[in-house]
DNA sequence: CACACTATGTCGCCATACAATATATTGTCC
DNA sequence: GGACAATATATTGTATGGCGACATAGTGTG
């Protein structure tokens, strides 16, 4: 378990799935099966975590203290007893970053090498 | 060994180690060991391809038709018999290119929910 | 009352990453 | 000339991780 001040490159570059989940937990804390939804429908579908997958990288993201369970919950009358809520820590959020960094230093890369149609891409939209 | 036609949506997401080597083979063919170097000095020496992840991948995309061994060698006095010279076939061309755009999405997502700084990042060389 | 959905979890197989090891040639420095 | 680093390809063993299948159970709907 290490702690905040944990270098982020020693996890870096996550997995696929792993990635995704810390995506899903970046803008708000959420419960497994919810993160299996919310990067489904963020995909449009594309993106489907098995529960196997899932439960598994949740375990070791605890362990590595990049997420930690929350004790906060909805009213009663929208929670699910079952349900066990996840956010990211500080040091979930800094390993986040780092991986999103590095994910645009690989598109300016493909960029360069013509991998990509100059045209309709995310990366105007964050220029603007 | 899929044909050009195959969809490359069945090879995606690639790992990380993968999308390198193809990367590496988008502008220019390239023996394995040329493959390695050209990586580390791209990523500033932070990725190091091992020759037991290389070669193994090597083989995975020739069987898997992303890339072919090519007869092309530079001239005898620049060449080294060992060597062996790969390049991407137009169904790898494909899959790097879905890749890198799978990559652009994911950034956009990261820049949606505020992992980007929004200065001094790669996206802005891509929208001038 | 059956069936789909929500919700969490485990198990086992397989693919892959990666370090270590092997082997051989080429280039450089003293 | 001898040592050593670099170039070049390849295999093997180990560990990790993804993913489908299975298990369990509560909720909601036709």
């Amino acid at each position: 378990m290490p702690s905040a001040e944990a270098d982020p490159q020693t996890v870096i570059p996550l997995t696929q799935p792993v990635f995704q989940i810390l995506l899903a937990l970046a803008d708000s804390e959420r419960h497994g099966y919810a993160i299996i939804k919310e990067v489904e429908r963020r995909s449009s579908g594309k993106v489907k975590l098995s529960t196997g997958t899932l439960y598994a990288a949740i375990k070791r993201l605890l362990d590595d203290g990049l997420i930690t369970e929350t004790d906060r919950r909805p009213q009663r009358e929208r929670d699910d007893e079952r349900r066990r809520y996840y956010c990211l820590t500080a040091f979930g959020k800094k390993v986040a970053r780092a991986e999103a960094h590095r994910m645009v230093e690989l598109v300016e890369v493909a960029r360069k090498k013509k991998l990509i149609s100059g045209i309709a891409t995310a990366a105007r939209a964050g220029a603007r």
